[in-house]
DNA sequence: TGTACATCAGTGAACGCGCGTTCACTGATGTAC
DNA sequence: TGTACATCAGTGAACGCGCGTTCACTGATGTAC
């Protein structure tokens, strides 16, 4: 398979249309935009069916945007990062979950919004990979932790805070504030002793 | 303002139409169908343009079916309960929760999945009273604690939880084996002792 | 090296759909006198 | 108690919209001989 040319214009064969439309519809997610097929098609400027060369139908293009996503949001977490060995190291994690929801929250919500239907498709994986890094990063730090449950926890609180904020349920205020309130979660949810026992 | 009949079907007046689409609303969320203006309508035996005498538009009848919906939610964490006083305690409030969220995933969506638009809205008030409740639950339990950043967290755990739980990235299962996992989660996180400090 | 031809990756018109919303309307209600 | 009339709460046709998807097609590519 020899090298094909990306991103031709104008011309009648494309060159890499799959990637130019994952690429454009990242793009349309990132600046709001509502995503279609047509939407995503126009674009890319290609007539409305030229995806369906490439893609059986809407949710296969949405669900390996997804894919992506879920790909992009491992990397963000490891992103310049040793495995953690303190609570405020965790917490630092839950800072980076949240921010990249909210630094491309049509994203997030494509990736966690909707249905997976295939069980065998990447994007699955992609999921189960974080799962699994989630699960890494806290064993460190709590070495004689239930790590299985301890890592469910963890993810629905990052999660949680993610939501709740992405969805002007907790106070709106730039990255630093909210940055702050996640580790003030943290440090509060780790430092709870309860009173009696 | 004497009493005027309720459901009352095939007059030109209705009665109460703003309570019946209200209910029609609710119910044809509660049975997974997609919410729109004109379904409603229709389900409620009325032309497409009858909830405009009611509503202003589609996002004020929405807005009424969230603020319904944080309603129910609160009084379903309060049902039969007194405030906790253990962390299992505690963790009962997360399994109604997650338990409210899954029975009714298309209400839960909608309360939390679209945008807050009316800062007066009694909407904002009922999400207000839920962050309220989930202070007062966690003040008892942990009365050294930061309570304001531990009711966030602990929202957040619950919320994330919840969602995960809805979009199919924790396992599915009955509901008893979802309420154990909840109850495991809290357990792990609340008896978590990191390595050093 | 040149040609025939199969395959591939696009086009563009058309389908049927449901949506939110507007408009001018009309039937029913209830109040003032 | 009866009547005139304003108001209220519906109707139904119509608007323009964008969507996902199908279909028959055609231009470009590349391979076999």
């Amino acid at each position: 398979m020899e090298a094909v040319a990306i991103s031709v214009r104008g011309r009648y064969h494309h060159g890499d249309l799959r990637a130019t439309l994952l690429a454009t519809a990242m793009l349309m997610l990132e600046q709001g935009e509502s995503f279609s097929l047509r939407a995503v098609a126009r674009r890319a400027g290609v007539s409305p069916t030229a995806p369906y060369r490439h893609f059986a139908d809407r949710a296969a293009l949405e669900s390996a945007l997804a894919a992506e996503g879920f790909r992009d949001l491992k990397a963000d977490l490891l992103q310049d990062r040793a495995m953690p060995t303190s609570v405020s190291d965790l917490a630092e994690f839950g800072v980076a979950y949240v921010d990249f929801a909210l630094r491309r929250p049509s994203l997030f919500k494509l990736m966690f919004g909707s249905e997976c239907d295939d069980a065998n498709d990447d994007r699955v994986q992609a999921v189960a990979e974080i799962h699994e890094l989630l699960a890494a990063a806290v064993i460190d730090v709590f070495p004689d932790a239930n790590t299985p449950a301890l890592a469910t926890a963890g993810w629905g609180l990052v999660h949680g805070l993610a939501c709740l904020q992405l969805d002007g349920k907790l106070p709106a205020g730039p990255p630093e504030q909210v940055a702050d309130r996640v580790r003030a979660s943290f440090a509060a949810i780790f430092s709870a002793r309860p009173r009696s026992g």
